[in-house]
RNA sequence: GGCGACUUAGCCAAGUGGUAAGGCAUGGGACUGCAACUCCCUGAGCAACGGUUCAAAUCCGUUAGUCGCCUCCA
């Protein structure tokens, strides 16, 4: 098996890879907050997390992916005032906070699906855990790591060895209420401390609550993360991902209430993908310049251009987006899908040359996720002098990973019904006879008629072929 | 203010001690009725300064800039 070294948050050094059971991978990844659209930048995260996964499975780890669905914690307690115009539109049409969750949830995956994104093998929507919340928030409680304080149930950061493992970051010089729509809470004893269990807070409209032994109520908002990694990962964590905005004090948090609740070391490899920036910085919803994929597919760009752009970065460095280089990127990937779909399929495997390709792959990916490396392996296979079988076989083998969709582009005569591939050939032999005969004005508006449906050509010179429009 | 990351050609980007991969764009050319596609050719000395070394984009230090986090955030 090929080695994966990782960047790892919790020792700040690339490390590599080796999952607490062999061959077997426990993964945990942070999921969407389903009560807005999701931006391309959240979907960053969403692709490289995918691309780590799929390249796990590659190497023929046996991964087990859990991702949780936030729908409760703060679905009415959107502080920015204003922006959550979504939200807002929901509510004008009188829609349940649960139905604006199950509306996003759908949307997100759609977003996913059209990306390439593998769905993990279990997703668990907050609500759906509870009780197990109640029961790992008395349990701390039980253990002294937590306390009631004006109606909530507070986590106490200061019962811990070492609260900062992940962020080192430094006591003293944390500010609170950095952000001017942040309040003190008062309750505290540290102000580190975080809500596990909410009976009371500003929030008054909250719409769900459930019974609790500390009164009626809803969870804190990293409560979820840590109870449903355990539930279904069990008390050892090989991977856990996010991006980098997690780190404090989201996944801090995670870490002091699923060891405190464990008694012992969690999770081993701690993985965060940096943001999508625009000229503002962080894209996000406050700032403006909120982009989705069906916005983007509107433009006229294949969502899975934009998965190019990322794959063309690495995912630990800030990217910024503009349409100039998204547009470098839709040429770039057209050009690619232009040249697989000139190959062949002659010749026989040259298995020799393509573990040599494939060594190289690993290589690129076995350095911290170098996509952009291993995209370069593949445009070393296309100009390669390996034969069109085994050329397609290496495509199709790093396609497991980077699906990019690169034989998808292939015509095949399957999608097209019998009766417009007669027509196409008859009008490309009508075409063709016309510019023999100089006709050019007949000749222009077949190939027009043809692009009405749907059908590009173009004169090669081994002759005209002709394929579905992109 | 503290913590963290980043800084290579017009743009994206590889590179982890021996004198800078790849992609897109640009310009030139081949092909072509035109278009598209395809093919060939075309560029930087690595934020700055100092240090270690026979040798540094690569190691160390300092400075600068950009971005993120400091209880909604991917």
């Amino acid at each position: 098996m090929a080695v994966l070294d990782l960047y790892n948050t919790l020792t700040k050094r690339i490390e590599e890879f080796k999952p607490n059971e062999d061959r077997k991978v426990r993964m945990y990844t942070c999921g969407p907050t389903v009560y807005h659209f999701a931006h391309i930048g959240n979907l960053r995260s969403y692709i490289m997390e995918d691309v780590l996964e799929k390249y796990l499975i590659y190497l023929g780890y046996d991964v087990t992916r859990v991702m949780n669905i936030t729908d409760v914690g703060h679905l009415t307690s959107d502080a920015d005032t204003g922006e959550d115009k979504m939200l807002k539109g929901a509510k004008r049409e009188h829609k349940t906070v649960m139905e604006i969750a199950e509306f996003y949830k759908k949307a997100f995956f759609d977003d996913c699906a059209r990306l390439n994104i593998k769905i993990p093998g279990i997703v668990e929507p907050a609500t759906n855990c509870i009780p197990g919340f109640i029961h790992m928030i008395e349990a701390l409680l039980d253990k002294g790591y937590a306390y009631e304080a004006g109606g909530n149930v507070y986590f106490d950061t200061s019962k811990l060895k070492n609260y900062y493992v992940l962020s080192s970051q430094n006591e003293e010089e944390l500010q609170v209420g950095v952000r001017d729509d942040v309040e003190e809470d008062i309750n505290k004893k540290n102000k580190t401390d975080f809500v596990l269990w909410f009976t009371k807070s500003k929030f008054d409209e909250q719409e769900l609550k459930w019974e609790s032994p500390w009164g009626a109520g809803y969870p804190g908002w990293h409560i979820e993360c840590s109870c449903i990694s355990i539930k279904h990962l069990g008390e050892y964590l090989d991977i856990h991902c996010g991006g980098v905005d997690n780190i404090f004090p989201h996944h801090t948090n995670e870490i002091a209430q699923s060891e405190a609740y464990l008694g012992h070391k969690w999770c081993n490899y701690w993985f965060h993908v940096q943001h999508l920036n625009n000229q503002s910085g962080k894209m996000s919803k406050s700032k403006g310049g909120f982009l989705t994929i069906p916005l983007l597919e509107e433009k006229g760009y294949n969502p899975l251009v934009y998965r190019m752009f990322c794959l063309q970065s690495h995912y630990r460095k800030p990217l910024l987006f503009s349409f100039d280089v998204l547009d470098n990127v839709k040429t770039a990937y057209e050009k690619l899908l232009n040249k697989i779909e000139s190959l062949g399929s002659g010749g026989t495997l040259m298995e020799q040359e393509i573990e040599e390709y494939k060594e190289q792959f690993n290589s690129a990916m076995g350095s911290d996720l170098n996509t952009s490396q291993a995209l370069t392996v593949l445009y070393d296979v296309l100009k390669s002098g390996l034969n069109d079988a085994s050329k397609r076989y290496l495509i199709e083998d790093f396609d497991k990973v980077l699906s990019l969709g690169l034989l998808e582009g292939n015509t095949s005569s399957k999608e097209i019904s019998k009766e417009l591939a007669v027509l196409a050939e008859k009008l490309i032999e009508e075409r063709n006879q016309a510019r023999k005969n100089k006709d050019f004005a007949r000749a222009d508006a077949i190939r027009e008629e043809l692009a009405a449906k749907g059908i590009e050509i173009k004169d090669t010179r081994e002759g005209t072929v002709w394929s579905l429009a992109r």
